[in-house]
Order: C-alpha cells, then structure tokens, then sequence
DNA sequence: ACAATTATTATGTGCATACATATAAAGATT
DNA sequence: AATCTTTATATGTATGCACATAATAATTGT
C-alpha cells in the first residue's frame, strides 16, 4: 500500500476519499482510528484530523467521539450554491446589467410574508418590484418587502444607480436567512414584466433574512425563462 | 473592548461575525492580522485561524497571503443544500415510501444525453423510469440513464426492494458530479405520472455523475407540484 | 433484571513552534 | 518608465503535546 508517508492533510483526504471510492472501506464500515491512521501515513494526528473532518463535513464519513469514524451508508450529499448578486451573475457572463424600479411604496404586508417575517404586525414594510435585465432582456424580476423599522435609511437610497438587493447586502447585514427553491408559473404580472407567456413554468427563488431576530427583508425571485441554477457536487 | 480571553475557535468566531454584523469591520474593510488578533483575545494563532479560516468559507471574509484579511464587500452567499436519498427525505416526514418502475430497457440515449454524460458512444445504456410516492400519492418522476460499462451489476437488481437511486447510492460510488436546479412544464407523460395537470410549473433536478471520468448515471427528477426545496443561509 | 455509577476511548480542541508559500511592496537593473 | 529581482509579511499548514468532551462499555448496587 502506501508506505510512503502522506504528510499533508489534502493528500491523507485524498487516500481515504480514494479507499472510500474503491470500497477498500464500505459504506458503513468502521475505519482505523486518527492515531493508527496517522501512524500509519506518517503523519500527526493533527493532519489525520483535518482530512478527515473535511470529508465528514462533506458527508461521506460520518464522526462520533469514542463511537470512532464510518463510512456514511447513504451519504446524504451536499451541495454548495453560490448565490451572487444578481448584477455580478449577469456580468460575469459578459453581459451588459440593467434594473429597473415597477413600484415601491410603503403597503401593509399580505399575511403569507407577515408569517415568513415573523412580523409583528406596527412594523411600516416597504414594498419594492423590479426587474434585472441582462443585454436589455429581462433576467429575473424582483418582488420585495423590507422592513423599514429594520433598515430606514433605505428610502433615502437611489435605486437608479443600485438595486434594493445591493443596497441591503451593502447596508444591511444579516446573520441569518432561510432560502426556498421552487417552480412556479408566475402570476400574469410577473410573467408580463419577464416577457414570458402567461403559465410558463419558471424557476423561483425566495429569500428571508433576519439580523439577530429583526426581519429584514423577504424576496421572491422569478427568474426568467429556461434559467437553471447549477453546480458541482 | 473584550479583555476577557477568548479561547476558543467558536467564541473567536462570534466575536468576529459580531464586529462584521456590527459594522465595526465594515465591508471591504482589512482587518488586524492573526497574530494581533491572537494577542487581543488571548488565544494562540492557531485558534484565530481556524475561527477566520471557517467565516471565510462562509463566504463573508475574504483571505490572501500577504495581502491578509478583509470583509467580504460582495458577500457571495454560500448555501448548502443537502440532497437526500429521496426515501428518507419522505419517511423523514412521516409519510410512507413506496417506489414504481414504469419501464427498464437498454437504449440508445439521445443527444443531450450523449453529450451531457460526455459519452464514447459505444456504452450500453440503461433507460429506466420511476415515480417515488409518498403516501401513495406521487411524489417524484424520475427518467434516468445508466452506463453499464460502469455498473453492469445493475441488471441483476432487483427494484421491487430498492430503487435505482438506493442501488447505485450503495454500490456505485462517484467522484464528481454536476446538478442543476430548474423549472419545467414536464412533457405531458412525466405530469400524467405525477398527476400533474398538463404545463403545470414543476420544479426539478438534472444530476449527472462521474467516477473519474467515467460516466455513471445521469437523472432528471420532476418533483409534484408545490415541491420547495429549502435550507438556511 | 434493571438502574445508576464509573471507567475507557475516540474525537475535538488549544497551544507553541516551526517552516512553507503566495504575493505585495520595495529595490535594482535595463 | 518598464521590467526583473529581492525582501518582507500574512496566511497556510505540520507537529507534539495536553486536556476536554461525548458516548460507549464495564461495573456496581439494588
């Protein structure tokens, strides 16, 4: 085997992802403990430590003091998105970013976002409509609520020169949010506003996010038509 | 400011998310090297890196050698999903899990197919299609493609016990894969098996793995209408 | 037989030290 | 002024040691 001595944690992770890979250890099985693994790498146990821990947190082995560390039987695979700002995602493709502002006035919020906010109830909501437009063509249309309480200094902003969403993330930072995936057909506004036929399935993206408890902001994404969100496992 | 000693990754951490939070980091701002932060909290270095090293995979500091440590101005937000074995995804709500094959054949796979798996052409492809059901009621579709160059031992499966999935989750691992996250109407035989009605918006999943380079499966999976899929920031 | 207590053990973490490495900045050379 | 070379520096990582902690296993007491 490997007599030579693995003395960096990316390749001690790379020879135990690769005995997981080739079943030398199956899903399940009990694998040698951080000492007798760092023995026999030649490493510390530090290093052992390390690579493993980094594949556990990538859900192939799963870890349990004095129980020791197994190979995860259905490992529950995690994928990690990358969730730009809109303008970056669009420039980064080389094209050109546009945004425009539909409406924004302050409104009483529909009860479905009172709940996913935790509102209240006093708190004066804002309610924002945009679009993003890629080479002029609509890219994702916008529908926002942002809690003024949380963030007044926003309707002093100029959303002609930056959107809501990059006003916040540069003004409003948040330490927690919960974030939706979904299909949806839209409702006839949205569809109009992203030139896409009425009923068309689109995918959606909705976004609420607290800072130690105050709700901040609850968005829904519609994206525009055939858009995939994509990336590595 | 915090003279008590802070000795620990985890109080590092809150203590630094704390002063991004708090804007006394701001945004793009360099903040004091890791050994000065070491002095400051009374901690070693080690522990400060491992504290910055973990909010900097998060997304919301940015590292460089030399250059040193700075707030995210962008924060590039990461999510991580996790993509269960549909099975438990629905028996972990208390629902029961029953699994359907509408047809297994050998194939010829059409282009997209070909050129997403990145074929040779000259693979015995498996076409099998399913619907997973939760409480007898349809959950997913599932319309997959198997290389059996690579797991030929898939023909003796039995999928009245175990759905493709499961089988290749134990028997197939894979180095890399790619996924994708969209919204379709469905064609209309994959919204019949859904009980879907005809052009509803669905959301769906397009996974395609490799084990070193050699094509293993690709799958489209069209969940039933209303599907979210969800996770916290 | 069962429950409560104690011992054991594998992982989790902290620390001091040393060296590796990327790279920004300063300096030398053209 | 532009380019190459050197230097300084902040992060990245390996190591040996120590102790903390969670959870299983063994033991004890009823």
């Amino acid at each position: 085997m490997s007599s030579v001595s693995l003395s960096n944690w990316k390749a001690v992770e790379a020879e135990v992802l690769s005995r997981i890979h080739s079943r030398q250890w199956e899903p399940g099985q009990l694998i040698p403990n951080e000492s007798d693994l760092a023995e026999e790498f030649g490493c510390a146990r530090a290093t052992v430590n390390r690579a493993l821990r980094a594949i556990a947190e990538n859900g192939l082995l799963d870890r349990k003091r004095k129980a020791g560390t197994r190979v995860a039987t259905n490992p529950v695979r995690r994928a990690t998105l990358n969730i730009p700002v809109i303008r970056e995602e669009i420039e980064a493709g080389n094209h050109s970013y546009a945004y425009a502002v539909f409406s924004s006035k302050i409104e009483e919020p529909p009860l479905n976002i009172h709940a996913t906010m935790r509102l209240n109830g006093d708190e004066p909501m804002l309610h924002h409509q945009s679009v993003h437009l890629s080479d002029g063509k609509p890219y994702v249309a916008s529908d926002r609520w942002i809690n003024l309480d949380a963030v007044p200094d926003i309707l002093n902003a100029d959303f002609k020169s930056i959107s809501a969403n990059e006003w916040l993330v540069a003004n409003a930072p948040f330490t927690n949010g919960d974030i939706a995936f979904s299909a949806t057909s839209g409702d006839a506004s949205i569809a109009e506003r992203l030139g896409a036929k009425s009923g068309e399935a689109l995918f959606a993206i909705d976004r609420t996010t607290w800072n130690n408890d105050i709700a901040i902001t609850s968005v829904k994404l519609v994206f525009h038509s055939g858009y995939q969100m994509r990336t590595v496992l």
